[in-house]
DNA sequence: ATGAAATTGAAAACCATTTTCAATTATACT
DNA sequence: AGTATAATTGAAAATGGTTTTCAATTTCAT
């Protein structure tokens, strides 16, 4: 988590912000789940210990936590926006129940080299991509 | 369209819903286009020659023809529901441009089999999938 | 035709996200 | 260490897409 927290400071340095109290208090909180977490959520989990953090001050901090590539965004289908670690954590995709609304992390090299020929075969100068499988888990089958 | 425009009214009368001159007339306008169109698109569109119609109805019919089958939603990464045309329309996944905005649609067989194979093999019940691949296209490349 | 039930449009509510602003704080520079 | 400057903060309000409410209207089975 060190190291996390150093690559924050500077990803800080590099815009010529400030290193807050408040800043780090989020990161440390992003960095101690591995839930993937909206703003909300992180909010609520901080606002626990330290009352006097502002929801504007948690949505503004993920931001630079993202910018900083400490996190990456998660689209579960509703309109909310979560984050799951991005730094030491594999690129990967998911699958999403639609029932129990619990999700999977997977990973298939093959698909990961087909879609960048997919890519290369349009020319496309593809940076990133998302893969999500919805249906239903083994425990919600039918 | 004739066909559309059947499946529509059976899956109101499935739901004992009535047909109604609002409904069928937002159903053609959909239908009309090509694009991706997102509930104002069409509200705009179809303000234009019924000026009677409200965004409220729009918006409740997109819902019952995204359930008829007829559209599915698109996401490109704004939290804008987006609709494209499902009916006559093959599964396809998108390349986005995070320059320009626009989008092209691609369709690769092997990936899709490779994508059945990543559910069964977490005995994953898969219903549908999303795969978007974001980056610069042709012309935006640097 | 008639009545029960569904639908409509306007307006308001909702809710995640984003901005505003005055007060506070971090940092660079004496 | 003190100070000036610019960034940050928290609260509240604004934004913008989506969704609900409600009284008036319309559909449709009978």
């Amino acid at each position: 988590m060190q190291k996390e927290i150093e690559l924050f400071k500077d990803g800080l340095k590099k815009e010529k912000l400030k290193i807050t109290s408040q800043r780090l208090k989020i990161l440390e909180a992003f960095l101690k789940t591995e839930r993937h977490m909206s703003c909300d959520d992180l909010y609520r989990a901080i606002r626990r210990g330290n009352p006097e953090i502002g929801y504007a001050t948690v949505y503004r901090t993920l931001k630079l936590i993202q910018k900083a590539g400490l996190a990456r965004e998660v689209d579960l289908g509703d309109r909310v926006s979560r984050l799951e670690h991005e730094y030491g954590h594999k690129h990967h995709d998911h699958l999403i129940c639609l029932k129990c609304g619990r999700f999977f992390e997977v990973f298939d090299p093959e698909i990961e080299q087909l879609q960048e020929r997919l890519a290369l075969k349009y020319k496309f100068n593809a940076v990133k991509h998302k893969m999500d499988i919805f249906g239903y888990c083994r425990k919600c089958k039918s």
